[in-house]
DNA sequence: AAAGCTTACAACCGCACAGCA
DNA sequence: CTGCTGTGCGGTTGTAAGCTT
């Protein structure tokens, strides 16, 4: 799908709008591989992309970047982003950083196709595969027991992130750190928290960046 | 076969916040 | 302290493709 959409292209004030072109995202690909992430208002500049600093984030972001996972989230991805939504809500961004390589954007649509729906229609919601109600809410208990307060994950959410992230090799490796380290008992060692916070924030690349305000989003969930 | 409906997802918008001069 | 800029986030929209009637 994608490319395909036809968004008529509008320019105002000089800036692109609507679908990217091929030609376009080369350019940022380019732009991203020379300068590396951010300082999106200097793309345009840059890179000749008549594109602002949002639309180019948005699109490298939901779109371009390498690690990004392809293809339908699977019953297990559903199961987090359930489990995470209960406990979160719309908070898109912190689930996506339990689901490597999937985006905020990717997940908030797929609730919105998926589980809005299921809202409204309770009797074929606990016909899926994701957890009943009822399962759901032994979930929560379970979550808000813990209350992650002394860094610990529930052992269900963690079965479901081990199964979905199973290897240790190359960029995952991270990842898969990070979780094993929550469901240390012992984690709640300070310092153990922060090696793994900087090794995920290693794993996503460009660390450099990573502001305070985003450590504190990526900590805020289990303190 | 055609019309209407649903799903999927890319992209935009507005707001909030942090950092910096 | 204040205003500006850059960035991130959640909500929303638009449209193609698929499905149903």
């Amino acid at each position: 799908m994608g490319s395909h959409m036809s968004w008529g292209i509008i320019e105002e004030e000089g800036w692109r709008k609507g679908p990217w072109t091929s030609e376009e995202d080369r350019l940022l690909i380019h732009y991203v591989r020379t300068h590396g992430e951010g300082r999106w208002n200097s793309v345009a500049r840059l890179s000749g992309l008549k594109r602002n600093g949002k639309s180019c984030r948005l699109r490298w972001v939901n779109y371009l970047r390498p690690d990004l996972k392809r293809g339908q989230i699977t019953p297990q991805e559903e199961n987090i982003i359930l489990e995470l939504h209960a406990r979160w809500g719309n908070r898109w961004s912190t689930i996506a950083r339990s689901l490597p390589g999937r985006t905020d954007n990717e997940i908030k649509n797929y609730w919105r196709t998926h589980f809005k729906k299921k809202e409204r229609s309770p009797s074929s919601h606990q016909q899926s595969q994701s957890p009943s109600s009822l399962e759901m809410k032994g979930m929560m208990a379970l979550l808000e027991e813990n209350n992650y307060n002394d860094h610990k994950v529930p052992s269900t959410l963690l079965c479901s992130m081990a199964n979905l992230y199973p290897t240790t090799s190359e960029s995952e490796e991270g990842h898969f750190y990070y979780y094993s380290m929550l469901s240390n008992n012992n984690a709640s060692n300070e310092e153990l928290w922060w090696d793994g916070l900087w090794n995920l924030d290693d794993v996503r690349g460009d660390f450099s960046t990573t502001t305070k305000a985003t450590l504190q989003n990526l900590v805020a969930p289990y303190c």
